[in-house]
DNA sequence: ATCGGAAACA
DNA sequence: TGTTTCCGAT
């Protein structure tokens, strides 16, 4: 269970689970969140609206309540509540939706990812959580996914393990009531959990099924393949039953085959061509683990499906902080990675003993916020350098690691600065925030052909002509004949809807694949095929920007780019910001068998609590 | 309203 | 680690 250590890397631990901490899980904020939003019973009080992710906080005192019900704290309110949301912009997990009034909008990207980052969602439905957001829609469509994969793999043990973060674990959860237990944070829920479960209720289930037995937990190279591979056909559509919530109907497939998700493409294109597969640990706040060699290959995949998919660059998912791993050198070939793996032998070896040491790496998300207050008061006592500095170094240094670890080479200097004297301003500079805001500038052009990768690599920065942008339109948008809504948040919806149809998926690399599409990052050695040529900028693999930055900057830029950088200072301009999002979807209904379980489930679901 | 630092808690 | 609590600033 634990992870091997060697090779591979780690994604912190929220990125496993979202109900959290392994002594004692609690639900997280943002799952509370979620479930809210999926049950109808309390629309009045939350609700999906807006932009794709986006939902409103209708009664923030209510939302507090309960919340607070859930965990046994009465005191909770909004003011504090929203403060933990806010918490969540450093994950990327949330972004307030600016000029409207307790709207805030998920980034599924990064949930997914983050949350379930191996996640097949090709199986199901995909991405999306359980409740999710409405689907703008449309587009949705053009992909599904057949039906995977037999069955074999899987393997049965722990679901948590096939999915450690697929959503269906957490409808299940959802199912029994997350909402309203306190008391069982420890100790009781165990029960629940599994066994439970079943079944969703119609309207929000996950694909369960689909993870269940149609993903094995890691998708086998043939699984995948097959997915793509043939399927060519059809189409599916589906009408969602709720618009509103997309989440909702993805899960209507439990049994049925998957589903998938049009609109996730991303994801799934993601998955898809290659799948890495990495073990996943089973239990709880495993980190994954994998080789240098897996993950590389496994975001060229994914870049490569993105771009083959059409799929807005953005739609990459990014990984936070993952850097592909620098791989000293570059020995392994990753050659084929383009192609098909299907072929590969599927197993990869996880962890190879000697990729462990080679090259490890781990990624954290969140870079931890650089606190500018502590430069003030640095500043503001100076003489206390030490001291002072040394408290707040303490609560940075968690960035520094961070930083550190995804970047190694960078970062490191940073960190120590302080030491060295200089000081008082920010610790960290590099990487984080600094940076990020900076990073901004670099930005590619961003122009539309392609750009993303820009993002990536972009080793030039040019000057950032900062934003605007955001040209999404790789696919066809959606529907939303308005385009731009509102400010300019909406503005953004590059999201990528529905990809065009990928004339073939996946495959191979042929043709399509790479285009251009430098791969993501990483670079270590093996550039797909590097590039390219045409556009792409791309690799220069060796530096470039630091990872962490990239990242962000890329998020930030989903969400709004120009915003980063104010937001330093933040004077902050009111942009509004968009987003990202990516939407998913995914359908298909299909019967089920509820079983007492589901009732009883259905009974617990009653948000409030309990007693605490 | 919203943001975010800081400290405290579990 | 993920808030919870408090709070000053915008």
């Amino acid at each position: 269970m634990k992870t091997p250590g060697e090779t591979g890397f780690a994604f912190p631990e929220w990125a496993y689970k979202p109900e959290s901490s392994p002594g004692s899980r609690q639900i997280q904020l943002w799952h509370f969140i979620l479930e809210l939003l999926r049950k109808e019973e309390y629309h009045d009080v939350i609700a999906w609206q807006g932009d794709y992710g986006e939902f409103v906080i209708k009664d923030p005192d209510e939302v507090a309540r309960l919340w607070g019900a859930r965990k046994c704290k009465p005191q909770m309110n909004y003011d504090k509540l929203s403060r933990a949301l806010r918490y969540y912009y450093n994950k990327r997990i949330l972004h307030k939706t600016k000029g409207k009034r307790f709207t805030y909008k998920f980034n599924f990207n990064k949930l997914v990812l983050v949350n379930y980052p191996f996640i097949d969602m090709g199986s199901a439905g995909v991405g999306v959580p359980q409740s999710a957001p409405p689907v703008p829609t449309g587009g949705v469509s053009h992909f599904r996914f057949p039906p995977s994969t037999p069955s074999e793999v899987l393997s049965p043990s722990s679901e948590e393990l096939r999915s450690p973060g697929s959503f269906s674990s957490v409808a299940r959860r959802l199912a029994r009531g997350s909402v309203s237990d306190c008391s069982d944070g420890t100790s009781a829920n165990s029960e629940i959990d599994e066994g439970s479960l079943s079944v969703g209720t119609a309207e929000e289930r996950v694909p369960e099924r689909g993870f269940r037995s149609a993903v094995p937990p890691r998708l086998t190279h043939d699984a995948l393949y097959r997915m793509y591979g043939n399927h060519g056909g059809h189409r599916g559509h589906r009408a969602h039953p709720e618009p509103l919530s997309p989440f909702a109907p993805a899960g209507s497939g439990l049994l049925a085959p998957p589903p998938l998700s049009p609109a996730l493409p991303v994801t799934a294109g993601t998955h898809l061509p290659y799948t890495p597969s990495p073990t996943l640990s089973p239990m709880p706040g495993s980190i994954f683990s994998f080789s240098a060699e897996d993950m590389q290959r496994y975001l060229q995949a994914h870049t490569q499906s993105v771009y083959n998919y059409h799929l807005s660059p953005r739609a990459l998912f990014h990984y936070p902080n993952v850097v592909v791993p620098q791989p000293q050198r570059p020995e392994k070939p990753l050659p084929s990675t383009t192609e098909r793996p299907s072929v590969l032998t599927h197993s990869y070896p996880l962890a190879p003993a000697d990729d462990a040491h080679h090259t490890p790496f781990k990624f954290k998300l969140q870079p931890p916020p650089p606190g500018r207050k502590q430069q003030r008061e640095a500043q503001g006592h100076q003489g206390s350098l030490g001291s002072s500095s040394s408290s707040a170094l303490g609560s940075s240094l968690s960035f520094g690691s961070d930083l550190s670890s995804g970047i190694v080479s960078n970062s490191s200097s940073s960190g120590s600065l302080n030491s060295t004297g200089l000081p008082k301003i920010k610790v960290e500079p590099i990487s984080d925030i600094e940076s990020e805001e900076e990073v901004e500038v670099t930005d590619i052009s961003d122009e539309e052909g392609d750009e993303r990768d820009e993002e990536f690599f972009s080793p030039h920065r040019r000057d950032h002509h900062h934003h605007h942008h955001h040209h999404h339109h790789i696919f066809g948008r959606q529907s939303n004949g308005t385009s731009a809504p509102s400010q300019y948040d909406d503005s953004e919806e590059d999201v990528f809807k529905a990809p065009a149809p990928p004339p073939l998926f996946g495959p191979p690399s042929s043709s399509s694949s790479r285009g251009g599409m430098p791969v993501i990052k990483s670079e270590p050695d093996t550039p797909p095929a590097p590039s390219g040529h045409g556009h792409a900028p791309l690799p220069s693999p060796s530096q470039c920007i630091p990872l962490k930055l990239r990242f962000k900057r890329r998020w930030d830029q989903e969400q709004h780019t120009e915003e980063a950088e104010d937001k330093k200072v933040r004077g902050d301009k009111k942009n509004g910001e968009s987003s990202g999002v990516e939407r998913e979807e995914s359908e298909s209904s299909a019967p089920h068998k509820l079983s007492a379980e589901l009732h009883r489930a259905a009974a617990q679901l009653s948000l409030e609590n309990k007693d605490c």
